[in-house]
DNA sequence: TTCGATCTCCGAAACGTTTCGGATAAATAT
DNA sequence: ATATTTATCCGAAACGTTTCGGAGATCGAA
């Protein structure tokens, strides 16, 4: 029964298919330009009852405007393009593009804006890669670090296309949403510092990469203000990954004098760096507190709960979109902001213990 | 002076803005359509010297050939739809989405097509939605369960538009891609029944979903199948959630007599059950076995590291990606595809102790 | 020489919209 | 009565491509 009304209601919208606004007009003997005022309520008056004749043929056409033809005459396309960082396959496995996408999305929802995700400029250099993100199906483009370069983006604006990127460090010349990640990693190292650590070690990023980068100027940083000492040994470089954290952790807890603490430039290294403990038979946070960066999922799961700084990467990507679609509109929004990160105090650090220190 | 040269590089490719094909030909004094076939390559010939001339004139515009213009008469936009999961804000978190989403762009890349991602129809009816889906800019439409409905795909295949679902279980009339979710169960089931658990307690997913209560299913089919006796409170809700999984942790250990193990509908309800089983003072697996489904990220990252099943989402998403565009092409895929799912054995199951039989 | 075939190229239609300049008729003002 | 405004609608251009029908020119063969 319930099977017979879907049919019936399927049949009576498809009894024409793909009905143009030609179609509307041929079959009330009226003009095109006056359908196209009936249907989109101007820019020109209509008579109401040529307006209702109308509204009522186009639903029994099952009619459905063609975007592609409206957005050639108008230039505008109410979608923006996505570049996504990472070169290659699984380049969606990244969960900093997770929620950067999330933040865009329920942005781009809420402004009507449709997203087009740029899945082949794999294949070419950066310059064919405009070629492809500049052929009128996006109006404008939000790049997601890591992958543009600065070339990339100064061919974007110097074309006129409308662009911003989220990236772990501000990009100059160009409008640019980032995180301050000397500040968060300040927090972290305050935290620690204020539950009594003195001897602080850090596992780094990949130091190709702004972030890692500048995670370890705050550290760096960090200490020198404190004046507290700062060691060579107690900075190991991971790699941002579990294996390289889980590296790094044995190379410190070798050392003969070991920190107390350790600090990991992502979520992922510090995983690899309770790993380690285990394995060497250290309790967290017992006997080495291990704090990360980033708030990943995971963080929140594993054993224990990680300390870590969360960045608000939902809140880039949602000013992002809307700051792409000022530039569109003509409107100029901020060349550069960064946006402050939130400590979030787990399980993973306390105290260090009498015999520690 | 890397500046410098960067700075000629770009200034060389911008020095005229949004050159058309009729510039092309106007500068060149020959006719647009030579200048196409030139372009293209075909269909028709076109004398090598003017070829030349076409091309390097081309890149002196920064020629860039607008694809709005050509889908409009080639009627396709190289471009696949995808309609994710979930309504409201905050569609873009789950990790189901981020795998399958992960498998489509890969073979996207390689098959040259783009994404477009429909954030908007989250404001209108399923109808409507069709209106937005249907506007040319797509050429097929990738459904993510679980948010479609039996009469949006109706009406999608009705109005010849190419579609496909990716979905927990198989979809009637359509082209449909989803996993074998009985097997799987039956996976992790005939695992812990060969180590010797015999009372084994399952946490079920919201059961107004498919996959959830073909779960279920599976667990009842397993247990009668090898003759052991269903117990009624042996089987909670968990509401595929951690807070939901360690509320229906705590009622199955709290029974008088305990399930040695447990297996839980996806791995979120199972980490929460490995936290209620902490907060109970149990072991695991020492005192009770736990099991997963989905290998989720997370499940890798506990302690202890989950068993769980996993289901090969990416490979859906390939599939899927590749069947929609044999559909736009007028070849036929498969209609109906689903996929076995692998065991995953970590240490979150063990066999039961002597005094727990 | 002439006829047909082959090479090249051009002009124009088409895709489905939006929108501007006018045309017609009715209503109002002088 | 005529002149002016107003209310409606139409026709056509435009957006940037692709592609078909055909026109000239060149070439080979009879």
């Amino acid at each position: 029964m319930l099977q017979r009304i879907v049919s019936r209601n399927v049949s009576e919208i498809v009894n024409q298919m793909a009905a143009s606004i030609k179609d509307i007009a041929r079959k009330l003997n009226i003009s095109v330009s006056t359908v196209s005022y009936a249907l989109n309520g101007g820019p020109r008056p209509v008579r109401e009852e040529i307006r209702e004749q109308v509204l009522a043929t186009a639903r029994d056409l099952g009619y459905r405007p063609n975007r592609v033809a409206k957005s050639m005459v108008t230039g505008r396309s109410n979608t923006i393009g996505i570049v996504p960082p990472e070169v290659g396959d699984d380049a969606f496995l990244s969960p900093y593009l997770h929620l950067a996408l999330n933040g865009i999305s329920n942005e781009a929802g809420r402004m009507h804006q449709d997203i087009l995700l740029f899945t082949r400029y794999r294949e070419t250099e950066h310059e064919e890669m405009l070629s492809i993100i500049l052929d009128g199906r996006a109006d404008g483009v939000i790049f997601i670090a890591p992958y543009f370069t600065a070339k990339t983006v100064e061919l974007a604006t110097a074309l006129h296309l409308p662009c911003v990127t989220i990236s772990g460090a501000p990009v100059e010349g160009v409008t640019s949403f980032s995180i301050n990640n000397e500040g968060g990693m300040a927090k972290v190292l305050q935290h620690l510092f204020d539950i009594g650590h003195r001897r602080i070690g850090h596992i780094a990023g990949r130091l190709d990469m702004q972030d890692a980068l500048l995670r370890l100027q705050g550290y760096r940083m960090f200490l020198h203000e404190k004046k507290l000492p700062y060691r060579d040994e107690f900075v190991v470089k991971g790699q941002f990954l579990i294996e390289g954290g889980r590296r790094a952790m044995t190379e410190l807890m070798n050392l003969p004098l070991r920190p107390t603490a350790v600090t990991c430039a992502n979520d992922e290294m510090a995983i690899g760096a309770v790993l380690a403990a285990y394995d060497m038979g250290l309790r967290v946070p017992q006997d080495v507190s291990i704090a990360g960066f980033d708030m990943s999922p995971s963080s929140a799961h594993i054993y224990p709960p990680l300390t870590t700084v969360r960045q608000p990467i939902g809140e880039l990507g949602q000013m992002a979109l809307r700051t792409v679609i000022d530039l569109i509109e003509g409107r100029d929004g901020p060349t550069e902001t960064i946006f402050e990160t939130d400590l979030i105090v787990r399980e993973s650090t306390n105290h260090p213990t009498e015999e520690l220190i």
